[in-house]
DNA sequence: AAGTGGTCTAGACCACGAC
DNA sequence: TCGTGGTCTAGACCACTTC
């Protein structure tokens, strides 16, 4: 009785609403069992397929688990799934300070176990600085695998993401990424760059993207002042 | 002609590995288009429903972008969506330093604000160390909404995480939670309660959860040593 | 045996884009 | 006008749980 079919909405869409409103709502309560999908059938004057497309909404969001010859329960949403925007590219401008083909000897320990190569084998090497306002205000190094004969275009490198680099240099298309966050203070080097006092407090983001065969073909660091710079990430299932 | 209709694996499962292999594998390259969806359906043998479910799975993982009345076309997937795990939270001991109701006057600055609350109104404040291998690791704060006459149960602060505290105390479903995430160095009483000196790194998580009328209904921040504690994030479409 | 969710089919109509 | 993806139906069979 409550679904439009006229409307531009999906009926499923309108579906997956009243029940999601009834759950938010209190109406449904955690734990309970809804009606069951032939039920909702005639509630809602759709066919089945309709009803199942509006509860697999609810259930991707987590506001429902479904349990097989029992029936579909109320539960909470989860939050373990974010979506992390990585801020203000707009107003940031990036300097590219070098990109080079290095040896994976002493100086860049560690490196070729990320990459998975051995120790000694070729990368490329890319630094950026980037600046808000005339102030910096992160920094990173990338490593690529090497390809030998493929050129790498400067163009291309200003703003773009680990995953894409490694794609376009590798040619092969990266399907698992994986970020650790930590923090660490700014010292040597790093300070000199970002303009710092020794022991500031920095935001360290280390990337590492895979092949479809568990490869890894990128590692990347990003190194940001924190007062200048944080992470921010939202989780909105439905 | 590559779906086994009597396998366990769903017909549409098959259809979805079936093309995202070509995808991953090259042999369909990043911005062409994919046969149509009646096409498939001859070439796998199953009907145009079946078709649609399995390249909604890539669809969803961004290997795939519709456009109504042209095509379908492959394209590079997302890493925007990441799954948050908060680490081994099995070897860690909780203990719980204190659970109170304040009045959120001069000393809890700001905090009035992050709840959408008038200045001196009442909340409960539930402050936590987390031990690791008798070091503390981290330690939190969180602000709940203040709802009078119902107790906090101190069995189920232990463990619990901000959304389910909001939840069973105020009685509402979270449905939206806001992650902020910066880097500090340790002052004062934070380096006390951590066994730190003064200036060490630390990882700040700030989380906001809101009910469905984008009210705010907790907000928590948690302090963690950098040496001991990363967060850890991993994005793998399909 | 009856009810549940999970899968699948063979059609249908629609809005949109290209020709 | 034709082909495309987007929606929807009314059935069907299955595996599972409960009684």
């Amino acid at each position: 009785m409550e679904i439009s079919k006229s409307s531009i909405i999906p009926a499923y869409f309108q579906v997956a609403e009243a029940i999601g409103f009834k759950i938010k709502s209190g109406e449904l309560k955690t734990g309970s069992m809804i009606p069951s999908e032939s039920q909702l059938c005639k509630e809602y004057n759709v066919s089945r397929m309709t009803v199942r497309r509006g509860l697999a909404i609810l259930t991707q969001a987590g506001y429902l688990t479904t349990s097989k010859g029992k029936g579909t329960f109320v539960s909470r949403p989860k939050f373990e799934e974010l979506v992390v925007n990585f801020p203000l590219k707009e107003k940031v401008n990036a300097k590219l300070l070098s990109a080079e083909i290095i040896s994976l000897a002493d100086e860049f320990e560690g490196i070729h176990e990320k990459l998975n190569l051995k120790k000694g084998s070729k990368a490329i090497l890319i630094r950026r600085l980037f600046m808000h306002e005339k102030e910096p205000i992160s920094y990173d190094k990338k490593y690529l695998l090497y390809i030998k004969g493929k050129p790498v275009l400067e163009t291309d490198l200003e703003y773009a993401e680990l995953p894409e680099m490694a794609e376009k240099h590798a040619d092969v298309l990266p399907v698992k990424s994986e970020l650790l966050i930590t923090a660490t203070t700014l010292q040597g080097e790093d300070a000199l760059l970002l303009e710092s006092k020794k022991g500031e407090a920095a935001l360290v983001v280390e990337q590492t993207v895979y092949a479809q065969d568990s490869t890894p073909i990128g590692w990347g660091q990003t190194i940001c002042r924190a007062e200048k710079y944080s992470l921010r990430a939202v989780s909105q299932p439905f």
